[in-house]
RNA sequence: CGGGGUGUAGCGUAGCCCGGUUAUCGCGCCACGUUUGGGACGUGGAGGCCGCAGGUUCGAAUCCUGCCACCCCGACCA
């Protein structure tokens, strides 16, 4: 293994793909587009599940598990969804593997084994579920349904990158069933604030929330919401998803109840989804040319203590020391490892915490014994400090905290700064192609100046900013009358 | 899926054009010793179906064909 990373001025791609695979997150498999998520990595999604899971239960939401396969004919039931996803799926046709006549020690796909109907492995679920909710429902009093499923998906993606864009990846899927219009839009708001909520105080990435555009919106969604992150280098990443259903899989499933006035009515609808491409916007929002960032909040461990000594009696004393460092921090809920690996020095060990991004770095050498005291180095800042044992676990305490702030609002004031208003065309193309980030612009709302930007500069609409002030103005590309700006951007 | 590139030990690589001893070097790995406040040093050692499958040839890492994977640029996409 070299010792330094790309860095991101060198070739930013290039660092994102060294520092997932150093810091020992990720790594490609031998199935295409599929990646293996390693323990480092799966400990830090595991953080984000567990998080989101409990706002999802605690905004009234159960888990469930439904099939990972699809009959083709649920499938294609609700058209713009299938078409949407036709293009990348996985699909099996057979059931039966068995030795191969013409090729001894290999084995073929049976050819008597055909199965009466594809399943298409799910790109998502919405046509299995609303299937089995068909069955669920009859009358008003079975709504709402709140289910949100954890799960892997399948879409056949041409270009992968690790977790940014991979063949299978994990997720969550909520799905909801509503009596009303109201109630329906009312939970996709209210998912995609959860979402806001998620990203920007737990994983420290500021997000704008906003509506797509018809263009960019979710194959079968009436509308769609989203939370979109402004990454390092400038371009824009998609974070989360809740989409308004509207009727459309209601109808195409023909799941209808009976409400108060004895009337049937089809059911309304919302889904929704965070997945491990949230590992992606992370490393991309916090992480530097030493290697990952970690928001406190998400590090597997929040502080690692490294003992330093020149022999065994010192490397006991250390341990002691260590030992009561750990259980006060434990107390205090604060994650702490103590790296008393003795295959590795120190500097190897700093090296790699820094890496692997550990928020906060305890140094005890033969100095801090005599004088009582520890070396703190923190991971965002780089910066050090000698404190002393006493009140050791309020100082971390406050750190993580504080660690935790720091890194949001430096992603918050790279987001604000990277958010330029412009009123031509030149100077969209301009800052697109130097500065980058959003560009804040007007648009005449059409779907073919979109594409016709998208073509011209490959920036896409990311959103229209749900706190948007109105104003009017003209279209950047057209001149045409526009009530609002959106945000523009290149997206990952 | 279209264009370009790359595949040699765990990682990074030389050799390939112009076929011919035992496939080069660095890191990492193992053993022993000395070390330990920012990626240690010395000595010794192990590790290779040269991406895979065919073909040409007395002989292939090297030439030819097919396939696979990865990277970059497009199209597609969360």
């Amino acid at each position: 293994m070299s010792k330094n990373l790309t860095s991101r001025s060198e070739d930013y791609s290039k660092w994102y793909n060294e520092l997932v695979v150093k810091a020992d997150m990720a790594e490609n498999s031998a199935v295409r587009g599929c990646m293996v998520i390693k323990p480092y990595g799966y400990a830090i999604w595991e953080k984000m599940q567990a998080e989101l899971d409990r706002m999802f239960k605690e905004t009234g939401h159960q888990n469930a598990y439904f099939p990972l396969f699809v009959p083709k004919s649920l499938f294609e039931a609700e058209e713009k969804n299938a078409e949407g996803f036709a293009k990348e799926c996985a699909i099996v046709t057979h059931y039966r593997l068995q030795n191969d006549p013409d090729n001894e020690g290999k084995l073929r796909v049976d050819p008597e084994a055909k199965l009466e109907e594809e399943l298409i492995v799910r790109p998502t679920s919405e046509a299995i579920i609303w299937n089995t909710y068909k069955g669920w429902i009859q009358s008003y009093r079975d709504l709402p349904i709140l289910v949100n499923q954890w799960a892997n998906v399948v879409r056949w993606e041409m270009r992968t990158r690790l977790f940014l864009r991979t063949a299978e990846f994990l997720w969550q899927e909520g799905h909801t069933a509503h009596a009303t219009k109201e109630e329906a839009w009312k939970e996709t708001k209210l998912i995609n604030n959860v979402y806001a909520n998620f990203a920007e105080n737990f994983m420290a990435i500021p997000v704008v929330q906003g509506l797509k555009t018809e263009s960019e919106r979710f194959a079968g969604a009436e509308e769609t919401m989203c939370i979109e992150a402004l990454m390092q280098d400038g371009k824009a990443l998609q974070a989360g998803t809740s989409h308004f259903l509207g009727q459309n899989f209601a109808k195409a499933f023909d799941v209808k109840f009976t409400n108060k006035e004895g009337k049937q009515d089809h059911v309304w609808a919302t889904s929704w989804g965070v997945s491990t491409r949230l590992m992606g916007a992370l490393i991309m929002t916090h992480s530097d040319d030493k290697g990952l960032v970690l928001p406190p909040n998400l590090a597997p461990n929040q502080v690692v203590i490294v003992p330093i000594y020149r022999n065994d009696e010192q490397l006991e004393e250390i341990t002691n020391v260590a030992n009561n460092i750990m259980s006060d921090l434990r107390a205090k809920g604060v994650s702490v490892k103590f790296d008393n690996r003795t295959t590795h020095r120190p500097g190897a060990k700093f090296a790699q915490h820094e890496l692997q991004g550990v928020p906060l770095r305890i140094a005890i050498g033969p100095k801090d014994l005599e004088n009582g005291t520890v070396e703190l180095a923190r991971r965002d800042t780089l910066t050090k400090e000698i404190v002393s044992l006493d009140n050791l676990a309020d100082i971390v305490k406050n750190l993580m905290t504080e660690i935790q702030d720091t890194l949001f609002n430096k992603a918050l004031s790279f987001r604000d700064s990277h958010i330029t208003e412009v009123d031509t065309f030149d100077e969209f193309k301009d800052v697109l192609e130097g500065k980058a980030g959003f560009i804040s612009a007007h648009w005449d709302g059409s779907s073919e100046t979109e594409n016709k930007i998208k073509e011209l500069t490959k920036a896409t609409i990311r959103c229209i900013p749900i706190d948007n002030k109105a104003e009017e103005g003209k279209c950047v590309l057209t001149g045409n009358p526009s009530k609002q700006r959106v945000l523009f951007a290149k997206a990952y």
